[in-house]
DNA sequence: TATATATGCAACATAATAGTTGCATATCGA
DNA sequence: TCGATATGCAACTATTATGTTGCATATATA
């Protein structure tokens, strides 16, 4: 999973909220996570889709169910990309000033 | 600056792409951050537009040149949204593990 | 076995985004 | 000063994304 399809699946409204409520209540069904959000039922299966083609969550049916779950390792692509570039960036920061120094 | 709005910033290849130059190469002017990229200089501008809206990058006009440069703080919001997520699915987990010892 | 519940898929309408062209303006340097 | 360079803004187009309606299917449960 690259970063841009991570960022991008988390860059909308909708989708970040039901990552939100699946992070605070827990893995739950497709129709009690849409329930109380402004989208029926076949919009918010759409951004399920979404998020679990990205693996940021997990589509398990269960019966006439469909158990929405987040993915453990939902964020790592993300935390890692931000590490690189934070290293990045202080790693250049670091031989400007050893440069400014040698003056 | 919202989680949304930094992820939806991020989300878009062209201009991952030049968050990624700017933390390589450091910062630059406009013109030679877009060279290389398969799009036009205005094309670009909207782009850049979009990151400094969402404090990823800062424009600095310095003459006829705009000096493009990477917010220190550009993924403080995204760090705090992940890692709050993540605590909150650690103690769910510790919660369901002390209920099945329980049992 | 009916009936209610939970879901999937496809087609469509609308809104938002990405990218372009064209023109105007400002600044640097010979 | 004059040409080259660097930029800004507005209008337009094409593509993508979002969200809906409609219909079909599968599974609980009374």
């Amino acid at each position: 999973m690259s970063p841009v399809e991570l960022f991008k699946a988390l860059g909308e409204p909708t989708r970040l909220e039901m990552v939100e409520r699946l992070s605070n209540y827990g893995s739950q069904t497709l129709t009690s996570l849409f329930k109380g959000m402004h989208i029926t039922r076949q919009g918010a299966r759409k951004h399920l889709q979404i998020l679990a083609d990205s693996k940021i969550i997990i589509l398990l049916p269960d019966g006439r169910n469909t158990i929405v779950q987040l993915d453990q390792h939902a964020f790592d692509v993300g935390k890692k990309f931000i590490a690189k570039l934070e290293l990045r960036w202080d790693k250049r920061l670091e031989a400007l000033k050893n440069f400014v120094e040698k003056k």
